[in-house]
DNA sequence: CTGTATCCAGTCCGATACTG
DNA sequence: CAGTATCGGACTGGATACAG
């Protein structure tokens, strides 16, 4: 996904938040912190590798903080960041927009 | 890319827009039609099957209309959509968030 | 509970050459 | 000018098993 970034944001920004999980988790986690395993469920059918993966990402561009509690079980807990958030709304737009499009290739 | 679609819009959305140039083309006709050529110069290194392929896919969504006038030679513009129109504030947003995104990384 | 390792599959994407 | 054909490569994403 190497693209011309520093002539246009728009694909330096997608290529920070594209692909098929990163702005998914993004949305899941606006409501707040959560664990693995509830993130997990929420994003229906991901697996182990690609939540850990796309977490870290998108930890290491600031946009996901992860808390660990010193804990027997572990217990993990996943936050987007200030940051991140100002793409929260976006990203609901979005989600709006899909439910529309839907009903029109449904409507036809 | 095949997901959970009926659960989420979100993942039905980028399903649709998703990819590496389809939210970009969108991203660039939104001042108005553009011509094939000039839409390849703006997405700076994209390949003629790329570009086709996804004006295609876009047209099938009905996401852009292509409109070929009949000149020799050729003369094909292609224009956004109503409904894509609603999704324009959106890139711009994530256009503007991937300015401030690249500032935070310089400046560590 | 929260992951990692390994290996593999499929998709997406592209270079190049060519066409009406 | 506005594309298509072909072939191949890279990269993303995944199944399964295992670990701290």
């Amino acid at each position: 996904m190497k693209n011309y970034y520093d002539d246009c944001p728009l694909a330096y920004a997608l290529n920070i938040i594209g692909g098929k999980w990163r702005m998914l988790i993004l949305y899941h986690l606006m409501g707040g912190g959560l664990r693995y395993n509830q993130l997990k469920k929420k994003l229906c059918g991901i697996t182990n590798i690609m939540l850990t993966r796309s977490l870290r990402e998108l930890e290491e561009y600031g946009l996901v903080k992860r808390i660990q509690h010193s804990e027997i079980p572990p217990h993990v807990e996943y936050f987007i960041t200030e940051h991140a958030e100002k793409l929260v709304p976006t990203l609901m737009v979005i989600a709006e927009w899909g439910k529309e499009q839907r009903l029109l290739e449904k409507g036809e």
